[in-house]
DNA sequence: CGGAAATCATGACATAAATCATATTAAATC
DNA sequence: GATTTAATATGATTTATGTCATGATTTCCG
């Protein structure tokens, strides 16, 4: 099995923060988990036994509305951590995570994580500057959700997905989501999300080809209104 | 001046993981502000040279959207911490934070939270606890927000005023607001939050003597849809 | 105290977005 | 490869909520 230490997922969190020692015992007590697209990592109201490490793939943590409508709070790719939040808190997730394709992650026993963080400064004080990170884009979010657009947030979705999770060598989205993903992400009907998409492939400002996206006029996308 | 070990308001926050040593330090620099109604205490993109402690009164939390208009994110009542976020991850607030009453504010010097930060473990994963607190409450608002009618989100605005804030002899909220500070709440139009305050009324769930707000019919605000 | 300004209240209307309905296309399964 | 199932697409209609307009109150302040 690969060890953390060279492990480039890891470089990219706050477990880079962690002493040689404490990495070394990560990586002796971890272990390589592997999913499928549409595989539930976890669900909502579990008590998780530790974190994982997003080695490779894309997933999404959800959460269910009072109305029965699944709304996706945040796509999470290589390097980061799931579950963090409810072990530092020690409390049941509020979220569920779903594999978006296939997906490689290492679980790292909460022992190891709590550990550290009562006894490594520089390890708890990274993990709390994500959190204080990780909050404020939430209230952004907030923000968003309360004073922006469908459409608005339609186009800031396909533009943070790009920023964030790339494009291939064709020039679309890496992530690949359906249409009910969108809409989930941007808080509406799969209908209206399918709409906007259509509408803005007729304006010109993304192509599709199946579930592939391409933003073309990245400009015209941060204009929608 | 009082000192902030025997404050009670200290006693509701993370600074109550401090150690003796550490609180004598904090006390002996903290200074005590006091805000009228409206005054504000820092604005958007600060950057601030310490936190403020509630000592009593409230205020909210605001940015301003792209559209010009303002959201109040959070109210802030006796025992919580302005600007802690910021102060943490060393960045200028995404917030302003606005007296809603008279409030006494304890303004306390970054460094005094910051090196115990870096050295008291307990003071630390303490403050963790509540950012990763912090961040549920704000994936929960952002869900009701993307889910929920405006109807509901005034319904259980004025449930949790109530029960965060509590009431008054009367039986009327404690915290007095605007019908425009509801609507930055609910993230709604002044007029939709004055008509749907009316009909709350019209039904018996609440009532209402100027800006004085009684909750009547707890029950029926938890049903409305 | 009295006038100005802010806040609250309501009606009329416009509109974004949800819902319902029904094809069409793509993907999965036998 | 045929058949079922799921995903995409688009039209028609309804509904919630925003916007504009106008008065009535209340609050503020000289």
């Amino acid at each position: 099995m690969s060890k953390c230490e060279q492990c480039i997922a890891r470089q990219l969190n706050s477990l880079n923060a962690m002493t040689t020692e404490e990495i070394r015992n990560v990586s002796a007590c971890k272990t390589t988990r592997f999913y499928k697209k549409g595989d539930v990592i976890f669900g909502e109201g579990e008590s998780l036994h530790g974190v994982y490490c997003v080695r490779s793939g894309v997933c999404k943590l959800t959460k269910l509305s009072a109305n029965g409508k699944e709304h996706t709070v945040k796509l999470m790719g290589t390097g980061e951590l799931l579950g963090q939040r409810s072990v530092i808190s020690d409390e049941r997730t509020n979220l569920s995570a779903v594999a978006l394709n296939d997906i490689e992650l290492c679980f790292v026993p909460k022992d190891q994580i709590v550990n550290p963080l009562h006894e490594n400064q520089s390890f708890s004080f990274d993990v709390m500057k994500q959190l204080a990170k990780d909050l404020r884009s939430a209230e952004d979010d907030l923000i968003n959700m309360a004073q922006k657009s469908v459409k608005q947030r339609m186009a800031e979705t396909l533009i943070h997905i790009e920023k964030v999770f790339g494009v291939g060598e064709s020039g679309a989205l890496n992530v690949i989501l359906s249409r009910e993903d969108y809409a989930s992400i941007v808080g509406t009907a799969t209908e209206s999300a399918i709409r906007i998409l259509s509408q803005f492939k007729k304006e010109n400002l993304i192509s599709t080809s199946g579930k592939q996206i391409t933003i073309e006029d990245l400009e015209g996308l941060k204009r929608v209104e």
